[in-house]
DNA sequence: CTGAAAGCGCTTACAG
DNA sequence: CTGAAAGCGCTTACAG
């Protein structure tokens, strides 16, 4: 047990401090540091070499509420334990972060598990943070809307129809039209597609690029073979025995997590890859790296998603003009398990 | 394309409107929100029924001015790839977040990959954050270092021999060694222990432990059995084939992570479990959830040590007296892999 | 119980 | 090119 006796940290050095030192005065001081307005090239100089010398630091918060900007960024992260399993959003809050420090912004994150507003609403009306990013937009997304009523800047990690939200996102759709479309060209017709969340809006997406992967080949989708309800491990046992029950010659998983357990399904089952059933998946992370047959997948750069996301935000507070909707690249990866 | 036209947000209420609008001080205003000072009961209602239907929302930044505090939390994570797919951090996280808001603070994540103190350092100095909690802390922690040097507040997960340091952690000593001896008693002995880095505190703590379970049956250990750097899914395959050949009865795998590659790895040298090898993981993580047959492990409420170290942490700040040392417990969930 | 005033450490018109 | 002064929206001794 202790008790907390003395202050933390040494009192640091203030812009009056440094403008008393060198006989000027504080907005000399001030305008040295920030490189706004005019001064004189001698004298930026020697306030320069004082606060480096004497490791000034300025005092954010006093920024802050002279310029009411905070420097801060909102990052809405789902708290759910079905997301926490995935490593996109931790690669992606890394792409963020890395962002937001090249811009000299800090990130402020926030997990949504139940109510999805209190917290955010409480961070945008308390003033403390410049913008929000939405790493996860669900269908009638609230979060969203209420920003957008709130006219409070913010980017969506995510696809949206509302092209006055910006939104980065990968391409989702054409990335499953693409792979479904391999796949029907080796002559598969009886593909199954496993989601694990409907209201998700990428889910949505996927389906979407699925289904027209199918009319393009003059062919219609069999609904029977769409579960994009696969919301937790039991499920996936269920999902799995049914969807052999309907002989399906393909699964396509839409994310990792739910290929691991569609994977150690099989294995219990003893139905071989791809002899028996092909298995398609997401993401491609690195958990499934040795896994034998190596498993064909859909590739997205989470970091960078997370960056772009980052960068357009900061961009646009900054009063810049930015993209309503930027569209990243997606890498098919052809391995054994579709052979 | 688009650009800023509208200032964000609509301009909020301060307390010089509340308090004109009611005919009372500025300081009477202060008073009845923080409940400090002396204040009438009646003036009271008449100041929070005004907020309430006016919905004023305190500015933060001034707050944290005129208090020289941030209501702000930095939580160091490893950005490195290794960790990140490890959901553990994501949990601890989930736990941190619902604690800091329990008790009004927000957390601003720090993402350590290269230079560990830049990001820190610009916190500490530049006044963003009260307090860091180190969720991932190593052998001559560089952060802790300098944290304790500069007097700031801050707490680890993660076990410290310094015990100036406040820390939070589950016992990994004793889980360890607890798992070992289990298996010990099984008449197991060549057992190999793989770990993915030996610099990482727990790691070091884990291996004490399964030390000193041999040790307790009067048994040494055969150091050629331990693996401590098993970095990369490259490594793993080599680590994999290094035990077998010499000939092990087990492998405790120090986290899911190298798990899944050690039952990968297995699965594709037809290696069966547990009556060839028999595997022992950390964690519990719901993706081995399906997995056949299921895997022995040692059991830990990320989650739950994120909340007491920020709850910790809060309380330190807030002058109460704390534990400098919480070691909390784990469960043995034993399963069919060790049979 | 209540208020006037100073202060937190910056920025920024405005004036010179 | 430089400075005095007001202001950002709160808190907090101090006085009454």
């Amino acid at each position: 047990m202790t008790i907390l006796t003395e202050t933390p940290g040494s009192k640091s050095i203030t812009i009056a401090d440094v403008a008393e030192a060198l006989g000027v005065s504080k907005t000399t001081v001030s305008r040295a540091i920030s490189g706004k307005g005019r001064i004189g090239n001698e004298t930026r100089e020697r306030v320069m070499k004082y606060i480096e010398e004497h490791d000034y630091q300025p005092n954010m918060i006093a920024r802050s509420l002279a310029q009411s900007k905070t420097y801060n960024l909102a990052l809405s992260m789902p708290g759910n334990s079905k997301f926490l399993d995935s490593s996109f959003f931790q690669q992606c809050m890394l792409g963020i972060c890395k962002a937001a420090a090249a811009a000299d912004y800090d990130v402020v994150v926030s997990m949504v598990e139940n109510d999805p507003l209190s917290q955010l609403e409480r961070m945008v009306k308390n003033h403390k943070v410049d913008g929000v990013i939405l790493s996860c937009t669900w269908e009638d997304d609230v979060q969203a809307k209420f920003l957008k009523e709130q006219n409070f800047p913010f980017v969506t990690i995510g696809y949206s129809k509302d092209r006055e939200i910006i939104q980065v996102d990968h391409n989702h759709k054409e990335a499953c039209q693409e792979l479904t479309s391999i796949l029907l060209m080796k002559g598969l017709r009886r593909i199954a597609l496993l989601g694990s969340n409907k209201r998700v809006v990428i889910t949505g997406r996927r389906f979407a690029g699925y289904k027209r992967a199918f009319e393009k080949q003059g062919l219609t989708v069999d609904m029977e073979l769409v579960n994009l309800d696969v919301e937790d491990p039991g499920l996936a046992e269920n999902a799995v025995q049914d969807m052999l029950q309907k002989k399906v010659e393909c699964i396509i998983c839409m994310d990792d997590i739910i290929c691991y357990q569609v994977l150690n399904v099989l294995k219990k089952m003893n139905v071989s890859i791809p002899t028996d059933v092909r298995v398609a998946s997401f993401y491609n992370s690195s958990v499934l790296d040795n896994h034998a047959p190596a498993i064909t997948s859909l590739k997205f750069d989470a970091a960078h998603v997370g960056m772009v996301a980052c960068q357009t935000l900061v961009n646009y507070i900054e009063g810049q003009e930015v993209h309503h909707r930027t569209l990243l690249d997606y890498e098919v990866v052809l391995k054994e398990s579709t052979k």
